[in-house]
DNA sequence: ATGGGTGCAAAAGTTTTGCATTCCC
DNA sequence: GGGAATGCAAAACTTTTGCACCCAT
Protein backbone atom coordinates (compact mmCIF):
# COMPACT_ATOMS: atom_id res chain seq x y z
CA UNK A 1 0.00 0.00 0.00
CA UNK A 2 1.73 3.47 -1.31
CA UNK A 3 1.98 6.17 1.60
CA UNK A 4 -1.38 7.74 2.43
CA UNK A 5 -0.68 11.37 0.09
CA UNK A 6 -0.73 9.18 -2.96
CA UNK A 7 -3.19 7.34 -2.41
CA UNK A 8 -5.34 10.83 -1.72
CA UNK A 9 -4.24 11.55 -5.00
CA UNK A 10 -5.51 8.74 -6.50
CA UNK A 11 -8.60 8.93 -5.18
CA UNK A 12 -9.11 12.75 -6.04
CA UNK A 13 -8.31 11.91 -9.82
CA UNK A 14 -11.44 9.19 -9.76
CA UNK A 15 -13.46 11.71 -8.26
CA UNK A 16 -13.35 10.13 -5.20
CA UNK A 17 -13.75 12.63 -2.03
CA UNK A 18 -10.80 12.75 1.24
CA UNK A 19 -12.97 12.58 4.37
CA UNK A 20 -11.41 12.57 7.62
CA UNK A 21 -12.92 8.88 8.26
CA UNK A 22 -10.62 7.60 4.79
CA UNK A 23 -7.69 8.77 5.59
CA UNK A 24 -7.62 7.68 9.58
CA UNK A 25 -8.61 4.12 7.91
CA UNK A 26 -5.28 4.47 5.53
CA UNK A 27 -3.31 5.36 8.59
CA UNK A 28 -4.26 2.32 10.62
CA UNK A 29 -3.48 0.40 7.72
CA UNK A 30 -0.19 1.13 7.02
CA UNK A 31 0.62 1.30 10.60
CA UNK A 32 -0.72 -2.39 11.53
CA UNK A 33 1.93 -4.85 11.75
CA UNK A 34 -0.73 -7.85 11.41
CA UNK A 35 -3.01 -8.38 9.21
CA UNK A 36 -6.35 -7.02 10.64
CA UNK A 37 -10.12 -7.43 10.25
CA UNK A 38 -12.40 -5.21 9.33
CA UNK A 39 -13.89 -4.99 12.71
CA UNK A 40 -10.27 -4.43 14.50
CA UNK A 41 -9.87 -1.39 12.46
CA UNK A 42 -12.92 -0.28 13.47
CA UNK A 43 -11.96 -0.71 17.11
CA UNK A 44 -8.93 1.16 16.11
CA UNK A 45 -10.86 3.58 14.72
CA UNK A 46 -13.32 4.62 17.53
CA UNK A 47 -10.43 5.04 19.72
CA UNK A 48 -10.03 8.71 18.20
CA UNK A 49 -13.33 9.17 16.27
CA UNK A 50 -15.96 7.28 18.32
CA UNK A 51 -18.50 7.80 15.44
CA UNK A 52 -17.02 5.72 12.64
CA UNK A 53 -19.31 3.46 11.40
CA UNK A 54 -18.65 -0.48 10.36
CA UNK A 55 -20.16 0.22 7.16
CA UNK A 56 -17.57 2.92 6.40
CA UNK A 57 -14.92 1.12 7.07
CA UNK A 58 -16.20 -1.82 4.93
CA UNK A 59 -16.51 0.92 1.93
CA UNK A 60 -13.14 2.02 2.06
CA UNK A 61 -11.68 -0.97 2.54
CA UNK A 62 -13.49 -2.06 -0.45
CA UNK A 63 -12.47 0.55 -2.35
CA UNK A 64 -8.77 0.12 -1.83
CA UNK A 65 -9.26 -3.76 -2.82
CA UNK A 66 -10.79 -2.58 -5.91
CA UNK A 67 -7.69 0.12 -6.46
CA UNK A 68 -5.10 -2.90 -5.91
CA UNK A 69 -3.67 -0.94 -2.77
CA UNK A 70 -5.33 -3.60 -0.13
CA UNK A 71 -4.83 -7.58 -0.47
CA UNK A 72 -8.29 -9.27 0.90
CA UNK A 73 -7.11 -12.38 2.74
CA UNK A 74 -9.31 -15.54 3.52
CA UNK A 75 -7.57 -18.00 6.18
CA UNK A 76 -11.38 -19.85 6.55
CA UNK A 77 -12.19 -18.33 9.73
CA UNK A 78 -15.18 -16.91 8.38
CA UNK A 79 -13.94 -13.45 8.10
CA UNK A 80 -11.32 -11.71 5.68
CA UNK A 81 -8.14 -10.18 6.94
CA UNK A 82 -6.48 -7.50 4.80
CA UNK A 83 -3.19 -6.90 4.31
CA UNK A 84 -1.29 -3.62 3.57
CA UNK A 85 1.66 -5.02 1.50
CA UNK A 86 0.85 -5.86 -1.49
CA UNK A 87 4.31 -7.16 -2.59
CA UNK A 88 3.35 -11.41 -2.89
CA UNK A 89 4.95 -12.68 0.10
CA UNK A 90 4.25 -15.70 1.68
CA UNK A 91 1.79 -16.82 4.38
CA UNK A 92 2.06 -19.38 7.04
CA UNK A 93 -1.22 -19.80 9.61
CA UNK A 94 -1.61 -21.48 12.34
CA UNK A 95 -4.42 -23.86 11.97
CA UNK A 96 -5.27 -24.04 15.81
CA UNK A 97 -5.24 -20.00 16.98
CA UNK A 98 -5.34 -18.62 13.16
CA UNK A 99 -2.26 -16.45 14.04
CA UNK A 100 -0.36 -15.24 10.77
CA UNK A 101 2.99 -14.83 9.85
CA UNK A 102 4.58 -13.24 6.72
CA UNK A 103 7.53 -15.13 4.94
CA UNK A 104 9.36 -13.20 2.63
CA UNK A 105 9.06 -15.07 -1.29
CA UNK A 106 11.13 -17.11 -2.36
CA UNK A 107 13.75 -16.18 -5.59
CA UNK A 108 11.91 -18.73 -7.41
CA UNK A 109 7.93 -17.96 -6.94
CA UNK A 110 5.72 -21.05 -8.27
CA UNK A 111 4.23 -20.27 -11.95
CA UNK A 112 2.56 -21.98 -14.49
CA UNK A 113 2.79 -22.78 -17.59
CA UNK A 114 1.35 -20.83 -20.42
CA UNK A 115 0.00 -24.26 -21.68
CA UNK A 116 -1.84 -24.58 -18.15
CA UNK A 117 -3.08 -21.11 -17.94
CA UNK A 118 -6.07 -21.63 -20.19
CA UNK A 119 -5.71 -17.99 -21.82
CA UNK A 120 -6.05 -16.58 -18.33
CA UNK A 121 -4.47 -13.24 -17.50
CA UNK A 122 -2.53 -14.08 -14.25
CA UNK A 123 -3.05 -10.91 -11.69
CA UNK A 124 -0.85 -12.65 -8.71
CA UNK A 125 -0.35 -15.42 -6.89
CA UNK A 126 -1.11 -16.19 -3.50
CA UNK A 127 1.01 -19.09 -1.86
CA UNK A 128 -0.51 -19.83 2.10
CA UNK A 129 1.14 -22.32 4.64
CA UNK A 130 -0.90 -24.04 6.84
CA UNK A 131 0.14 -25.42 10.18
CA UNK A 132 0.41 -25.57 13.85
CA UNK A 133 2.41 -22.81 15.98
CA UNK A 134 4.92 -23.94 18.77
CA UNK A 135 1.59 -23.16 21.05
CA UNK A 136 -0.64 -25.14 19.56
CA UNK A 137 1.08 -28.29 19.08
CA UNK A 138 -0.11 -30.85 21.06
CA UNK B 1 -10.45 -38.65 -1.61
CA UNK B 2 -11.02 -42.06 -1.10
CA UNK B 3 -13.18 -44.32 -3.03
CA UNK B 4 -16.83 -44.24 -0.61
CA UNK B 5 -16.29 -47.97 0.85
CA UNK B 6 -12.88 -46.91 2.15
CA UNK B 7 -14.41 -43.84 3.65
CA UNK B 8 -17.61 -45.83 5.07
CA UNK B 9 -15.08 -48.37 7.10
CA UNK B 10 -12.82 -44.66 8.30
CA UNK B 11 -16.02 -44.19 9.55
CA UNK B 12 -17.31 -46.82 11.58
CA UNK B 13 -13.91 -47.83 13.24
CA UNK B 14 -14.19 -44.18 14.99
CA UNK B 15 -17.45 -45.03 15.98
CA UNK B 16 -19.45 -42.89 13.19
CA UNK B 17 -22.70 -44.48 11.66
CA UNK B 18 -23.18 -44.79 8.00
CA UNK B 19 -26.42 -43.14 6.69
CA UNK B 20 -28.10 -42.81 3.49
CA UNK B 21 -27.45 -38.99 3.60
CA UNK B 22 -24.03 -39.24 4.52
CA UNK B 23 -23.04 -42.09 1.57
CA UNK B 24 -25.17 -39.52 -1.17
CA UNK B 25 -22.87 -36.57 -0.06
CA UNK B 26 -19.71 -38.67 -0.85
CA UNK B 27 -21.00 -40.10 -3.84
CA UNK B 28 -21.61 -36.52 -5.22
CA UNK B 29 -18.02 -35.36 -3.97
CA UNK B 30 -16.58 -37.88 -5.68
CA UNK B 31 -18.33 -37.12 -9.21
CA UNK B 32 -18.62 -33.67 -8.97
CA UNK B 33 -15.80 -32.42 -11.35
CA UNK B 34 -15.50 -29.12 -9.88
CA UNK B 35 -15.44 -27.55 -6.36
CA UNK B 36 -19.31 -27.61 -5.10
CA UNK B 37 -20.58 -25.24 -2.33
CA UNK B 38 -22.04 -26.76 -0.06
CA UNK B 39 -25.56 -24.82 -1.12
CA UNK B 40 -24.82 -27.01 -4.55
CA UNK B 41 -24.14 -30.05 -2.51
CA UNK B 42 -27.19 -29.87 -1.08
CA UNK B 43 -29.05 -28.88 -3.55
CA UNK B 44 -27.78 -32.22 -6.03
CA UNK B 45 -28.19 -34.08 -3.09
CA UNK B 46 -32.63 -33.12 -3.22
CA UNK B 47 -32.63 -33.81 -6.47
CA UNK B 48 -32.80 -37.34 -5.18
CA UNK B 49 -33.59 -36.96 -1.53
CA UNK B 50 -35.89 -33.95 -1.36
CA UNK B 51 -35.65 -33.97 2.26
CA UNK B 52 -31.85 -33.78 3.09
CA UNK B 53 -31.51 -30.91 5.27
CA UNK B 54 -28.80 -28.34 4.29
CA UNK B 55 -27.38 -28.89 8.24
CA UNK B 56 -26.64 -32.57 7.52
CA UNK B 57 -24.53 -31.34 4.50
CA UNK B 58 -22.75 -29.13 6.69
CA UNK B 59 -22.14 -31.53 9.26
CA UNK B 60 -20.79 -34.43 7.03
CA UNK B 61 -18.17 -31.78 5.21
CA UNK B 62 -16.64 -31.04 8.32
CA UNK B 63 -16.30 -34.28 9.16
CA UNK B 64 -14.72 -34.82 6.03
CA UNK B 65 -12.09 -31.89 6.42
CA UNK B 66 -11.54 -33.11 9.87
CA UNK B 67 -10.62 -36.61 8.42
CA UNK B 68 -8.68 -34.75 6.11
CA UNK B 69 -10.48 -36.83 3.36
CA UNK B 70 -11.65 -32.83 1.52
CA UNK B 71 -9.98 -29.62 1.28
CA UNK B 72 -12.10 -26.69 2.28
CA UNK B 73 -11.24 -23.83 -0.34
CA UNK B 74 -11.92 -19.86 0.68
CA UNK B 75 -11.71 -18.16 -2.62
CA UNK B 76 -13.07 -14.43 -1.14
CA UNK B 77 -16.61 -15.01 -1.79
CA UNK B 78 -17.96 -14.91 1.29
CA UNK B 79 -18.41 -19.06 1.32
CA UNK B 80 -16.70 -22.17 1.20
CA UNK B 81 -15.84 -24.39 -1.56
CA UNK B 82 -15.09 -28.12 -1.51
CA UNK B 83 -12.44 -30.01 -2.96
CA UNK B 84 -12.43 -33.76 -3.11
CA UNK B 85 -8.69 -33.72 -4.91
CA UNK B 86 -6.42 -33.66 -1.72
CA UNK B 87 -3.21 -33.93 -3.79
CA UNK B 88 -1.75 -30.27 -3.31
CA UNK B 89 -2.63 -29.27 -6.71
CA UNK B 90 -2.88 -25.23 -7.93
CA UNK B 91 -5.65 -23.54 -8.07
CA UNK B 92 -6.19 -20.58 -10.79
CA UNK B 93 -9.50 -18.79 -10.17
CA UNK B 94 -11.08 -15.92 -12.21
CA UNK B 95 -11.37 -12.71 -10.37
CA UNK B 96 -14.50 -12.19 -12.52
CA UNK B 97 -16.58 -14.97 -12.97
CA UNK B 98 -14.80 -16.99 -9.61
CA UNK B 99 -14.52 -20.22 -12.27
CA UNK B 100 -11.83 -22.06 -10.58
CA UNK B 101 -9.23 -24.42 -12.50
CA UNK B 102 -7.04 -27.17 -11.29
CA UNK B 103 -3.43 -26.69 -12.37
CA UNK B 104 -1.00 -29.88 -11.54
CA UNK B 105 1.64 -29.27 -8.98
CA UNK B 106 5.12 -28.10 -10.48
CA UNK B 107 7.79 -30.61 -9.61
CA UNK B 108 9.57 -28.00 -7.46
CA UNK B 109 6.54 -26.53 -4.96
CA UNK B 110 6.94 -23.63 -2.55
CA UNK B 111 8.69 -24.14 0.54
CA UNK B 112 10.01 -22.36 3.30
CA UNK B 113 13.06 -22.81 5.09
CA UNK B 114 13.79 -23.77 8.37
CA UNK B 115 14.45 -20.42 9.90
CA UNK B 116 11.56 -18.98 8.51
CA UNK B 117 8.85 -21.56 9.99
CA UNK B 118 9.31 -19.89 13.36
CA UNK B 119 8.90 -23.89 15.25
CA UNK B 120 5.90 -24.34 13.02
CA UNK B 121 4.62 -27.84 12.25
CA UNK B 122 3.42 -27.51 8.18
CA UNK B 123 0.85 -29.14 7.56
CA UNK B 124 0.08 -28.33 3.92
CA UNK B 125 0.33 -25.54 1.29
CA UNK B 126 -2.10 -24.09 -0.79
CA UNK B 127 -1.07 -22.08 -4.37
CA UNK B 128 -3.40 -19.85 -5.90
CA UNK B 129 -3.21 -17.87 -8.84
CA UNK B 130 -5.61 -15.19 -9.56
CA UNK B 131 -6.44 -13.65 -12.97
CA UNK B 132 -8.96 -13.14 -15.62
CA UNK B 133 -10.31 -15.80 -17.94
CA UNK B 134 -10.38 -15.13 -21.94
CA UNK B 135 -14.54 -14.28 -21.20
CA UNK B 136 -13.79 -11.71 -18.30
CA UNK B 137 -10.80 -9.50 -20.00
CA UNK B 138 -11.73 -6.75 -21.17
C1' DA C 1 -31.47 -50.14 23.46
C1' DT C 2 -28.43 -46.58 22.86
C1' DG C 3 -25.87 -43.16 21.11
C1' DG C 4 -25.07 -40.83 17.08
C1' DG C 5 -27.60 -38.58 12.98
C1' DT C 6 -31.26 -35.93 10.89
C1' DG C 7 -34.34 -32.11 10.01
C1' DC C 8 -36.19 -27.98 11.37
C1' DA C 9 -35.91 -23.52 13.07
C1' DA C 10 -33.53 -20.21 15.41
C1' DA C 11 -29.15 -18.12 16.35
C1' DA C 12 -24.70 -16.29 15.39
C1' DG C 13 -21.55 -13.80 12.71
C1' DT C 14 -19.86 -11.15 8.75
C1' DT C 15 -20.77 -8.13 5.01
C1' DT C 16 -24.01 -5.39 2.21
C1' DT C 17 -27.63 -2.15 1.39
C1' DG C 18 -31.23 1.60 1.75
C1' DC C 19 -31.88 6.02 3.19
C1' DA C 20 -31.69 10.45 5.40
C1' DT C 21 -28.13 13.58 6.77
C1' DT C 22 -23.61 15.56 6.44
C1' DC C 23 -19.79 17.58 4.29
C1' DC C 24 -15.92 17.69 0.84
C1' DC C 25 -14.83 19.89 -3.50
C1' DG D 1 -24.75 23.57 -4.79
C1' DG D 2 -24.14 19.03 -6.01
C1' DG D 3 -22.65 14.67 -5.54
C1' DA D 4 -20.27 11.60 -2.84
C1' DA D 5 -19.55 9.79 1.99
C1' DT D 6 -21.30 8.83 6.48
C1' DG D 7 -23.97 6.57 10.16
C1' DC D 8 -27.64 3.92 11.45
C1' DA D 9 -30.51 0.07 11.09
C1' DA D 10 -32.22 -3.51 8.59
C1' DA D 11 -31.30 -7.00 5.31
C1' DA D 12 -28.77 -10.64 3.11
C1' DC D 13 -25.93 -14.63 3.49
C1' DT D 14 -23.34 -18.40 5.14
C1' DT D 15 -22.58 -21.45 8.83
C1' DT D 16 -23.57 -23.19 13.52
C1' DT D 17 -26.44 -24.78 17.18
C1' DG D 18 -30.35 -26.59 20.11
C1' DC D 19 -33.65 -29.92 20.32
C1' DA D 20 -37.02 -33.51 19.49
C1' DC D 21 -37.37 -37.51 16.83
C1' DC D 22 -35.34 -41.30 14.15
C1' DC D 23 -32.42 -44.96 12.91
C1' DA D 24 -27.82 -47.60 12.34
C1' DT D 25 -25.35 -50.74 15.03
Amino acid sequence: MRPVEEICDVLRESGMKITPQRRMIFEILQHSDGHPTAEEIHDTARETMPDMSLATVYHTLNDLVRMGELVELDLGEGKSRYDPTTDGHYHLVCLGCRQVVDIPRRANPPQILPVESRGYEIERCDVMFYGYCPDCQE
